[in-house]
DNA sequence: ATCATTCATTCAATCGTTTGATTGAAGCGC
DNA sequence: GCGCTTCAATCAAACGATTGAATGAATGAT
């Protein structure tokens, strides 16, 4: 199989190339030859190596859901107390924010693009589910790992998570406050140990530790 | 000025022809022409009242930011106690959320238009920052009136509110879960009291009233 | 009161450009 | 020479914008 080899690189080649022109031109001024010229590539190879626009751009999405999952997944391999579990995960993904804003700009106007056409929406669907399913993963694993319940289910505490964290990127893209959104980014997390802990033993204590600023 | 006053019904019965279309549509599907038809109108007059196709965007997305802040004002006026209040008017404001999601996409769409250019991006960021005021608004004035200080500054605690809901709405758009969103949304606001009244005197049966389920 | 003029508004028709997609021939490793 | 890959060239369709003429109400001069 050494041509499916080489035509999955071409892919790769003319998807990296897809999402730099949707990181800097936005989904409405992003046509086949500017990805075409992008990628080194006839614009043909577009047709040939995706069948159209539409399934390249949701190739693109699915790209990014995966990197994003990648990024969410590495930053959790440390057991330790929920507080800081839940906080440096949450901040390791942030720094992707702060480094990358035009793609998660780009991740927005795919989203809703997949959200109008029947044929792709269960993409939307699966992007949320699957962010939530990873922070809810971590959350029942260091809830088990530390023996501490928590006081709502994780899968609740991983949409209020995720969709937190949706909310300050939406407000970050905007005015790219770095300073606010961390200080933000403590709130979000202190409210979300608030909700895990609530009424629990060790919980003021838990939620003043988070809530501190770093060093 | 009997010109203007016919000018301007003009625009607006232009301006909702351009959000039903851009709402059943999508903004890439949505062309001036559709615009038009849809308002019962030449294709010349977007031109001749708008300038382009860009400026009516741009003024179909500060008519949205206008409803929206209608809505988010009109469910204020009963001071209360803290918890009420916050919930009160959340819940009104999810009520617009879940009868017309289709504007919420997008409101979203456009945003990220406008984002892309320069000349409009101060759209989004006065869009964030005029729904925060609202709410900080809000959040003073029932602070003051029930004699409770805030535990966080009100600005913050209304972006928490407002990305909160964002993040939500995103949610909600992609996979319509009614029931889901109202327990999300009930969660929402239990961690907004309780950053709000973190250590503060009321603040456990407070935060209890306002997770409680309604009736 | 009458008529000429001005001005904002509306329209069908068309402008030049750009779009996504396709064609048929050429390239090339095997 | 066969099958997968690449390319320049081209397709019809749709795009935003503009044109110049037609409409009719307001204005001012006589």
């Amino acid at each position: 199989m050494a041509r499916s080899e080489a035509s999955e690189e071409r892919r790769a080649v003319i998807i990296a190339a897809a999402v730099r022109v949707l990181a800097r031109e936005g989904i409405t001024e992003t046509t086949t030859r500017k990805i075409a010229a992008e990628a080194g590539a006839n614009q043909a190879m577009i047709s040939y190596y995706f069948g159209g626009k539409d399934e390249l751009l949701y190739a693109v999405l699915q790209e990014m859901m995966r990197r994003t999952g990648e990024i969410a997944r590495a930053s959790l391999p440390t057991p330790q107390r929920f507080g800081e579990a839940l906080a440096g995960a949450v901040e390791a993904f942030w720094a992707h924010v702060e480094q990358a804003p035009e793609l998660q700009v780009m991740q927005y106007e795919l989203t809703l693009y997949a959200l109008r056409h029947p044929e792709s929406a269960w993409l939307a669907q699966r992007q949320y589910a699957g962010y939530c399913a990873i922070v809810a993963d971590l959350i029942h694993e260091v809830s088990m790992a530390t023996g501490e319940p928590t006081a709502e289910p994780p899968d609740a505490l991983a949409r209020f998570i995720v969709g937190g964290l949706d909310g300050l990127i939406l407000q970050f893209i905007s005015d790219h406050d770095v300073a606010r959104a961390h200080g933000d980014l403590r709130r979000l997390i202190a409210a979300a140990l608030a909700l895990a802990l609530a009424r629990g033993a060790s919980a003021p204590s838990a939620i003043g530790d988070a809530v501190a600023e770093q060093p």
